[in-house]
DNA sequence: TTGTACGCGTTATCAA
DNA sequence: TTGATAACGCGTACAA
């Protein structure tokens, strides 16, 4: 008969406690050992490792982390997991993460803000050291994050940003890239150019959108609103938002398309497909992001390398920087990117 | 002046104790207030609510966890997180754990076995109440999963399984699906059948080996050992593995192909375009996986469609109900899959 | 209904 | 070099 009783299905784990008491020694000695400090006998040091190994000894890091107010632990929320984005930057995350000793408690948002909320707030109670967060798209409210910070949990948003709340953004500049892009359909000599635009509540529909717009401008072009159709970051958006504009009149129709991303892209071209229109002969259309998939389309895609491996990379050591003090939070970090040049623009 | 140190950067949060404190009530009724206990005055109960919130009390689960040797957080080892396959399966490992009140803590072997215990063993220390594992492909020494299943912490393994060592295994049928899929080319006609094999060192790589290897024999089709080439689980081993099938005399050389999963296949595809023989009229080829870009492919790829999201699903509630002691472990849950005929094999 | 004492496993601190 | 004690924040068990 054991002395305790455990929550069913609870591991039965041996205690540095129980190894002392074996050896003859403390507690504290054993703890001493096991983490190589110095002030502590060799032999004892040896006898101590010995007996951990013996008796299987699995040091409990709920205790540790209870006293020493640090979990090594970062809290990362995504709105999605799926699609080839976000788990590239996870990937880059968890590199990062495992180089400097940190684990990751994976949370997934679904784009909804009240999930996002449940996500972090349980987070913060698991007392993660710091938040990698990518928003979700319904979120409206910064306040979360705010409080988050001013309680002394140092956020680093990644890919969809949120700026001036004292926490660090790692991200392309999307508001350059998309300009980019735009101007190399503008020197195709492409004159009625549209774009299929993200959701307006996260940093990137706004600021591509932004691109767009000042690539018409710089180049003596005229911004019509007529030629902005809302698409959201799916397939299924940039389908009906593509419908919508193949309804304008063959005079104001668009022969080119900038896509917010690549996905968005993808409906647009089922969408021109079906109306008999060839790419890009008969429209021209560029997207972002270089899913796995835009190459091996018919007209391969043209659109803008984002190296979401590196964003991840970047976000996670930036946050452990600012974790262990390191760095002052509220840097604005851009990562480049690089236009990879295929046929749907007209090009090759 | 506060009274007492914190490392740095580490967060100052509100106890329980504090509410207690201000509200001049003991800590024991602001946690039965807290976490909905019958015994608790209704007004006091609001009282600590109000204070709760107004102080912004976030509970303490490191704290919680210890007590109650409870850490509602699940441990998840993934051989790779991008490629569509893995990303997918967390997503449903996400959803029911989200469901059930459960954590994920992700980390990523890269294929390499000390990475892989070095994972595990941090997430015992971590004190997860379960683990989700997908073996990597070095692996060859099971003792670290009977270890834990020793120490009371239940593993179900996922994909990639480790039978007959207590831990339940949820997968799709792999012999039976190599097996259906090899077959559908022997009623094709096609005579001479070659394999890229997965490696070895996994359960998937030997099932769906020997399910080529059954489904021949059904048929009354001689086994040649020169027709299996290695190939892994990648695009380049598929590549090379090719490349040596397609070194054998004209009269060896197989007229179709079943490779491992879609990656091989895709590396495989690559090798054959290059030697400017046609899929399928010269050779056909299969695979298995469904991966996104399967069905892009100039000759869309005949495969297996693998429900990656059940697969993680399942696997998440299965462990989730063994912790709770709600069934017991060593179950083999076998995910149903279906044939998904595209223009590879020979077919439309 | 509410409060007190104690324990969960570890480490910091100070004394020996 | 080692040990005793207290503390981390919470919940169980019991007493009031």
């Amino acid at each position: 008969m054991g002395k305790k009783k455990y929550p069913k299905g609870s591991a039965k784990l041996v205690t540095a406690e129980e190894i002392a008491a074996r050896l003859g020694v403390s507690a504290m000695t054993v703890s001493r050992a096991l983490n190589g400090r110095p002030n502590v006998d060799k032999k004892t040091k040896e006898r101590v490792l010995a007996a951990a190994k013996k008796y299987g000894y699995t040091p409990n890091h709920i205790a540790r982390s209870l006293v020493l107010r640090r979990t090594h632990t970062i809290g990362v929320v995504v709105p999605e997991i799926s699609h080839s984005f976000f788990p590239e930057v996870i990937r880059g995350i968890e590199d990062a993460s495992y180089s400097a000793g940190y684990h990751l408690i994976l949370t997934h948002s679904a784009e909804d803000d009240n999930r996002e909320q449940d996500a972090i707030s349980t987070l913060e109670s698991k007392r993660v050291d710091g938040l990698l967060i990518s928003t979700a798209q319904t979120v409206v409210d910064h306040s979360v994050y705010s409080e988050a910070i001013g309680l002394g949990v140092p956020i680093v948003f990644f890919d969809r940003v949120v700026r001036n709340i004292g926490a660090s953004c790692v991200s392309i500049d999307d508001e350059d890239c998309c300009a980019r892009i735009t101007e190399h359909l503008i020197r195709h000599g492409y004159r009625s150019i549209a774009h299929l635009s993200g959701p307006s509540t996260v940093s990137i529909g706004k600021e591509r959108l932004r691109g767009y717009q000042k690539a018409l401008e710089r180049n003596g072009m005229k911004f019509k609103p007529e030629l902005v159709a809302q698409s959201g970051f799916h397939e299924k958006g940039g389908y009906l938002a593509m419908e919508k504009l193949l309804k304008l009149s063959p005079h104001d129709r668009p022969d080119a398309v900038v896509a917010v991303n690549d996905p968005s892209a993808f409906g647009a071209i089922k969408s021109i497909q079906e109306h008999r229109l060839r790419i890009p002969q008969d429209i021209a259309i560029v997207g972002m992001s270089d899913d796995v998939r835009a190459e091996l389309l018919p007209s391969p895609l043209t659109t803008i390398r984002q190296p979401a491996y590196e964003i991840g990379k970047k976000a996670a050591e930036t946050l452990i920087l600012e974790i262990e003090g390191k760095l002052e939070p509220g840097k604005r970090i851009i990562i480049s990117t690089e236009l990879a040049v295929r046929k749907s623009c007209g090009c090759l």
